[in-house]
DNA sequence: CGCCTTCTTGAATATTATCAAAGAACGTGG
DNA sequence: CCACGTTCTTTGATAATATTCAAGAAGGCG
């Protein structure tokens, strides 16, 4: 597990250089393994928080559940991504995680963060800058399921991905495949399945993407994102304030 | 200025007691004054983070503007409250900062967190988890914003309003005066000024709010909270993994 | 008092949701 | 290899909700 470089270390170290006492701080995240299946629920909204979850394969999502049992989803992640963040400041979980893939994730304790806040300045400013680049992105899907057309939000989401998996696969990444069917796309965006159906459509039919079984090929994603005035926020993370 | 507790110190307080070489760093950060007008913008989207602001008086928001002209107003700031830790993470500023009445701001540079990140981990360690929860504070909007209808979206945001000024003036607050319009309190959660006249209207016959000029009273709060499931953010923080 | 901004109200329009049913894709077991 | 059941997607008709447009009312401020 030591020998091959982790999908954490690679997205951490996309942004700053991992010395040897924090690339070790880091590997303490990952020490753990958990094996989970597609569909599973990693844990419910209002469990006791005792893990933040780095992942390591597969792909899970975050969501709550409004009274009628609607449900939002939140956010997607991947393998490289940590999940739980925003769950930082409470003890008890404020949204469900759940599989869309068979997964492994490693679980640790809020308090393995100790060892960073304490001898890793660099690492925490890392830390609180990512915290606050998922915050930004929450604002993109917010301001983007508010406002735009039903068209324009599924492309949106379907950008947001591609340019989040372009961070740990390949930078010019423009197909992928996509295990959310179109109720759990809808859950994100403030759709039905139905409109999300008719939208994909309309993508479609328009030149912007197209399909191949489950997986979405974006056609000229640059332009795309022009046209609906896509920001990609991970493009890169302004270290220039960061101690030492 | 020392003399009478500051409210960001107020406001930080509720969560972790301050030691002296904390509270001194929590100083720092005030320690310039800067007087805005009502409507004056404080910085715009694309223009370069120089500052942090902490907030002494005056209401602001922030906002980003759609192609189309159309307005996303993603947080509103009152005193005791720190803009821009979203913009931590990028060169260049992500939203438009407004006053919406005058005020007073305290700007920080991002390397004012220095000290903190390299000699409070339990601050850092608070900055973090506050982070983090203004990230879940967005995603109860964008529930909101995107799964209720219009009445529930405009008592959601009207109640978070509440539940933020319960931190800093009084637990038992039932009333505020809102600075701001229907339009923007409509770009707040995805509707248009004649919807929010609309919908306060009906909150007004249900007896869920009354209005006396521009101050807002929740009539029973509590049970409107339950009604539209909504979750106070400000309760509590948890601090049990902080370090020390 | 008059002007400006904000709020209210109603009618017409647009968009998405809801409902229902049929079709496609996929895996399983015979 | 095919039949079957399940899940997911597509399509069309109807209904619900918010938008747009426009006009008038209500306040606030000089």
């Amino acid at each position: 597990m030591a020998s091959e470089p982790s999908c954490l270390v690679k997205n951490l170290s996309q942004y700053i250089d991992l010395d040897e006492s924090e690339e070790e701080i880091v590997a303490t995240l990952e020490r753990d393994e958990r094996e989970f299946d597609n569909k599973q629920v990693v844990r419910s909204r209002g469990d006791r928080v005792e893990h933040l979850h780095a992942v390591k394969t597969g792909w899970l999502f975050t969501s709550t559940t409004l009274p009628d049992g609607r449900r939002q989803i939140i956010r997607v992640y991947v393998p490289g991504d940590v999940i739980g963040l925003c769950d930082l400041g409470y003890r008890f979980a404020t949204h469900d995680i759940t599989c869309c893939t068979d997964a492994v994730l490693c679980p640790f304790p809020k308090t393995a963060l100790r060892p960073a806040l304490s001898d890793a300045p660099r690492l925490t400013a890392l830390l609180l800058s990512l915290t606050a680049r998922e915050q930004v992105m929450t604002v993109d899907m917010q301001r983007a399921s508010s406002r735009m057309n039903a068209r324009d939000r599924v492309l949106y989401l379907l950008l947001q991905m591609l340019s989040r998996l372009r961070v740990t696969i390949d930078e010019n990444l423009d197909r992928y495949d996509l295990p959310l069917n179109q109720t759990q796309l809808g859950d994100a965006i403030g759709l039905t399945n139905v409109s999300v159906s008719k939208a994909i459509g309309e993508l479609e039919r328009t030149g912007c993407l197209s399909r191949e079984g489950t997986t979405i090929v974006l056609n000229e994603p640059a332009a795309s994102m022009r046209k609906i005035d896509f920001s990609d926020r991970y493009e890169h993370v302004d270290t220039s304030w960061f101690p030492d």
